[in-house]
RNA sequence: CGCGGAGUGGAGCAGUUGGUAGCUCGUUGGGCUCAUAACCCAAAGGUCGUAAGUUCGAGUCUUACCUCCGCAA
């Protein structure tokens, strides 16, 4: 709070002496992640005097036009706009011009050409979601999570030819909890990268930010996880992936795109296309478990009362993606090396529940599976 | 007009060729039990998304609208 107030002084004080130590800021950026940021150097007195963004798409149920969160604080803010559908186009390039920012920020955006990162003075700097050099690309909290990091982070550095190889200016670290999702992660991220936003600009305006050439980091390439954009096809669960595979993999992917199987009914049945947002693995072979997904899990104690599919929770033996229920509470699903249990999805046309809701409603029957 | 699904007691679902509603869970009360989220008994709780129409009569057919969800972006 106390370097809050002290940013917001310095700035205040800077703008008052006719705003020429306080760099005129442009800021690009698409989704709510990018706004956290934008928003960070608005309330901070920050001179944002425009923001560019991504034209309005048709998208959703209808295809009708919808306009960019970051497009729409900066109609709540009234600061000036530009939605070029290409960043190369001379007009575009003109009105940019026109703005004569001293630093441009980018966070989430697309990939720029130099002559638009290459126009201000303080230079251009990105704010990536992950610790650089790891994790380049379009999806690197999805990324990290799928592939059992224990620890990712953000990244402000400037730009250059090559996506996300930039001159590395400030990290900040986090722990990736057993119990992280995509979703939690992200927002997590998205606070962290706002607050190291703030601290790239002031370093930048004052001369100070360092600039960290990534091959200093790097040993071999080759060995960089990427973070290549994430398609439907990526999202599919493979049950004969290990135990601790296919949990990443529906953490990672939670809540947005969501990791999805097909459930096979039974009877010729047309498959049922299923999203799973939560699950967890089951420890205790031969014992019932409880799952409420909402206050945290209690493990049952008594391998007495586990009703009669029970008996076979957590064998091997059985192929994957065979499923194991009571058809009340818990739901069951084998790998090839252990038995996950799912305690939040969706099936294809309803609406997200738990599994006790889901269950209530949908009878699974003995010849079931999922694939 | 991008394609498709759905709106029924607190939750999730059934509801046949139109005749005023059922199931599972939950809730409340009681019972069983050393005890229980387990089991048994009972009860409460529904203008069937909204509006209009067809009909002797509509959750069940027609039309419009609202809301939600999947695909796709």
């Amino acid at each position: 709070m106390k370097s809050k107030e002290k940013v917001n002084e310095t700035m205040t004080e800077n703008r008052n002496k006719t705003g020429e130590k306080s760099p005129r800021i442009v800021f690009m950026g698409t989704p709510e992640f990018a706004v956290e940021s934008l928003k960070a150097l608005v309330e901070q007195g920050y001179n944002v005097v425009g923001v560019v963004t991504t034209p309005d798409r048709p998208a959703g149920r209808g295809y009708k036009l919808q306009p960019s969160p970051v497009k729409q604080y900066a109609l709540e803010q009234d600061i000036p706009l530009l939605q070029p559908e290409k960043l190369r186009d001379p007009g575009f390039l003109e009105e940019l011009k026109g703005w004569k920012a001293d630093l441009q920020v980018v966070v989430a955006f697309r990939m720029l050409p130099e002559v638009v990162w290459g126009m201000p003075p303080m230079g251009t700097f990105n704010l990536h979601s992950s610790l650089l050099p790891l994790y380049r690309g379009a999806a690197p909290i999805n990324w990290a999570i799928i592939n059992g990091e224990t620890e990712t982070g953000v990244t402000t550095f400037f730009l250059s030819h090559e996506i996300d190889t930039g001159h590395i200016i400030y990290q900040e670290r986090t722990t990736i909890e057993e119990s992280d999702t995509a979703g939690s992660l992200h927002d997590r991220l998205m606070t962290m990268g706002a607050r190291l936003v703030l601290k790239t600009v002031d370093a930048i305006a004052e001369g100070t930010a360092p600039s960290l050439p990534q091959s200093e980091l790097v040993t071999d390439e080759a060995l960089l996880p990427p973070a290549p954009k994430i398609f439907t096809g990526d999202c599919r669960i493979d049950w004969n992936q290990s135990v601790r595979e296919v949990y990443n993999l529906i953490r990672g992917l939670s809540p947005y795109p969501a990791a999805w199987t097909k459930l096979y009914p039974g009877d010729e049945e047309e498959p049922l296309r299923v999203k799973i947002y939560g699950c967890e693995i089951v420890e205790n072979v031969g014992q019932r478990v409880e799952y409420t997904g909402r206050e945290g899990k209690t493990a049952g104690e008594e391998p007495e009362r586990v009703r009669r599919e029970g008996e076979t929770i957590g064998r091997e033996s059985h192929d994957a993606g065979t499923i194991i229920t009571d058809n009340r509470s818990f739901l069951h699903v084998s790998t090839r090396n252990g038995t996950l249990a799912i305690n939040d999805l969706q099936a294809s046309g309803k609406k997200r529940l738990q599994v006790g809701d889901f269950l209530n409603g949908y009878k699974i029957k003995e010849e079931a599976y999922f694939r």
